[in-house]
DNA sequence: GCGGTGACTGACA
DNA sequence: CTGTCAGCCACCG
């Protein structure tokens, strides 16, 4: 029998769950990768993003587990990602996004897209 | 096949 | 709150 979807490759899903951020909003490493259906591979989003080509790709909402940008602070990404979140109306202080103390539902991810909740 | 490295994570002191 | 340790997966020489 003919699957009824092909299975789109994980680096794809990863990029349409990074995508599915809406802006204002942001979301964990582990959080895109459990919502790409790829538990416990933070470091390959980390890696996809490193490498990826895709201007339109909001990699700048995408932060570690604790709210805290990834990049080293007073790095160029640094600057850049922080620069971006407070565009989106997302308050950065210190390097780190105000995170929720932790949300294993979808339901929850769709409260990150509003700020000032 | 092996060890080192990394835009990571969770647990513990 | 910070800092350290071990676990994890994918890529590279």
């Amino acid at each position: 029998m003919a699957a009824l979807s092909a299975d789109p490759s994980p680096e794809t899903r990863i990029l349409s769950a990074i995508r599915a951020v809406p802006p204002g909003g942001v979301a964990g490493y582990g959080q895109i990768a459990r919502r790409a259906g790829l538990p416990g591979r933070a470091r390959l989003v980390a890696r996809l993003l490193a490498g990826n080509d895709d201007a339109t790709l909001p990699w700048h909402r995408i932060l570690r587990s604790d709210g805290r940008v990834a990049f080293p602070p007073g790095s160029r990404g640094f600057r850049e990602q922080v620069r971006r979140l407070r565009a989106e109306g997302v308050a950065v202080a210190n390097g780190r996004v105000r995170m929720p103390p932790r949300v294993d539902d979808d339901l929850d991810a769709a409260l990150w897209g509003p700020p000032g909740c």
